[in-house]
DNA sequence: AGACATTCGTTGAGACCTGAAGCATTTGCC
DNA sequence: GGCAAATGCTTCAGGTCTCAACGAATGTCT
């Protein structure tokens, strides 16, 4: 009785899963591709760093490596090459922690701050500017439905089945 | 007189697009760490990897190096280990064309179409499985929408300008 | 034909990224 | 107190990624 549900099932809305998922690879990989070539070229920065600095921005005190790593979404090992790099040029500073020598705290210098200040007023008007053909209301609501996508998908990983 | 425009502009419609972009760089991120587990983990094999199989698999006659690394998204010099480590274990053959020695062709082997084809609906299943919660309407309407910042951002390149 | 430019792929340096193994420090438990 | 487990970071091997420089093959122009 319902083979035409089936059959339309079927069709119409089949692997609109896997299509989703690929046109959300494709697009985030050529926003960040042009991202990641500003960045370089107009302040010899990657993106891991930008992503890793804006974080040490907002938080004053700085933040422990762990809690780096999960906030980026970065392994615990390739914080440690990150912020070592930005250390060696003077953009964050890392020390140890006196109560807990096993902890290490890294934070943004004045040079950093002021640096960040700069990639960040850039990087906000790169983004604008890739995205100035959609609609403010179309935004809006990507943003709502991005959302239960990612709500959903963080549902669904696979240690917690 | 539309200072309460102005203002409401700058409240609540600002930095959607900055928003948007952090989510889709986020969202992104979280589903391809999970396949990148599950391909290793069931598979042996690397996202990259499998980018780049589904473009031969679906093109039996093979592609060329450089056809291959602009649909992947991927650098040219990047394709070539790919290209090399896939034909080390014989997922892939690769053959030098006879009427222009410069171009490489690449195709998939018949362990590797098996190979893939196993990879491919494995891959689909947990993307299905990812957007579980997602109702069918809202993921239409966000493959057109995401179409749409797609589509603007790729006319909004620098080298356009 | 000879010189020059273009195209295609490879190579190399440097950064990123992951998972797993390693090491030190702390904590918990007896 | 003492020893095992947990925690926090580092190190390592291998793969990915980018750009830039290179080399070989082909096209073009005079």
């Amino acid at each position: 009785m319902d083979l035409e549900l089936v059959a339309s099932d079927a069709q119409e809305g089949k692997k609109q899963e896997l299509k989703l998922w690929l046109r959300l690879l494709a697009t985030t990989k050529l926003m960040s591709q042009e991202i990641r070539r500003r960045l370089r070229t107009e302040f010899g920065a990657t993106l891991p760093q930008f992503d890793l600095l804006a974080q040490l921005y907002r938080e004053k005190d700085g933040l422990r490596l762990g809690e780096l790593s999960s906030r980026t979404m970065v392994t615990n090992g390739n914080v440690t090459g990150l912020v070592e790099r930005l250390e060696a040029d003077g953009t964050i500073i890392r020390e140890r922690l006196e109560d807990d020598k096993r902890v290490t705290v890294a934070r943004l210098s004045e040079k950093g701050r002021t640096y960040f200040e700069g990639m960040a007023e850039a990087h906000e008007r790169w983004v604008k500017e890739m995205m100035a053909d959609v609609e403010p209301a179309v935004l809006k609501r990507l943003l709502a439905e991005l959302g239960q996508v990612k709500e959903s998908a963080q549902r669904h990983l696979s240690d917690d089945e």
